[in-house]
DNA sequence: CAAAAACTTCAATAGGGATTGAAATCTTTT
DNA sequence: AAAAGATTTCAATCCCTATTGAAGTTTTTG
């Protein structure tokens, strides 16, 4: 019901099946934080033949030509767009080329260590952070039961986070991942 | 600077240490598209010794008892708050108790499962009903190129999709994950 | 080198979701 | 069983971010 589709009202069941392919895929992508507008562009050029000038892209997917320009930029930027350089078949005016990249596992590492990692890491600085003011009341000489407990569970958090940042930076380099040692070691400890 | 908390304005460093773990791990829940809110009351329950009433929980985290209510349930549906049914130590009137669940592996798990997994789901069915308008359009006589071509990435997109299912399901029960499978088998297929 | 086309930028807008706060409901106490 | 207290609910509000659209800039073409 809720197609936002630049084309004329009714469309060929092909055309249909691409818009809801790239509607998923901007989903998904929003899913993780992205903006839906990359994921419906990366979808709509990758599931062209040819390569697509922002004209056209905007075209089929109802976006904006700012809206476009910005995202395509954004995947550029992600590696997960590339241009396409050829200067060839001039019809009309002549417009940059884009083409979608298809090696998805690049696509996936590369998010991962720029976005999951770098987020864990701020939380590891931050458990750093709280940790020093901790370690600085105690040397102020509070001694509090409460101070010995929130201590060891914030140490606790960050022993936790950095497991987590460890082990993303291994999946994303080596496509490894056993959450078998952090298991045991959140086991049934309190 | 921009604390949001709830008692008067200076705080030992012992609470400032507090507030700041409890934003933090508010941040990382927002990023995983959880309520960041969600992340504040149980970081606050997660480093209290003893386990708290909603109102206390909207002094510490200087929420509104209309956000804490609703958090503390959502967090409760989670698994990773519950119900401390002390009837003793009467000093005021009944108030329900609340604490942190302590097994972060189960937490972990369970979001997993009931998030991930189904918006990856979602975008599997998705792919299917593509894939299924694209039939449509081949059994109505359509025998492009383009056709073809759609017809073969979609597939491609779906085969990953699932793929990534099955990954996710066996970690969220297993522990274990390879992306080796599909970094392998997306290779340099184009 | 001027005009046209393509592209980018950015302030304003739209839209969605989290939070509030007060009314309604449910629970406990006397 | 009434009053006080605690909890839930929900419409209104606030906030944040994605998108727009038009003005500005760069590039291409005659």
């Amino acid at each position: 019901m809720a197609q936002a589709q630049a084309s004329t009202g009714t469309q060929s069941p092909l055309d249909q099946a691409v818009d809801q392919v790239a509607h998923a895929i901007g989903d998904i992508m929003e899913f993780w934080s992205f903006k839906p507008s990359m994921g419906r562009v990366w979808a709509t050029l990758y599931l062209s033949q040819t390569s697509l000038s922002a004209e056209e892209i905007c075209a089929r997917t109802g976006l904006s030509s700012g809206s476009v320009s910005m995202t395509l930029n954004e995947l550029r930027l992600w590696g997960v767009v590339g241009r396409d350089t050829s200067s060839g078949a001039g019809s009309g005016r002549r417009k940059k080329l884009y083409r979608a990249e298809t090696d998805i596992w690049a696509m996936v590492t590369r998010v991962f260590k720029e976005r999951e990692l770098k987020q864990v890491h701020r939380t590891v600085q931050a458990l750093e952070h709280a940790t020093s003011l901790i370690e600085e009341a105690r040397a102020a000489g509070e001694d509090s039961e409460r101070l010995a407990f929130v201590s060891a569970r914030v140490a606790r958090l960050l022993e936790l986070a950095r497991s987590g940042e460890r082990m993303l930076a291994r999946l994303a380099d080596t496509g490894e991942l056993s959450l078998g040692v952090l298991r045991g070691w959140m086991g049934r400890k309190r």
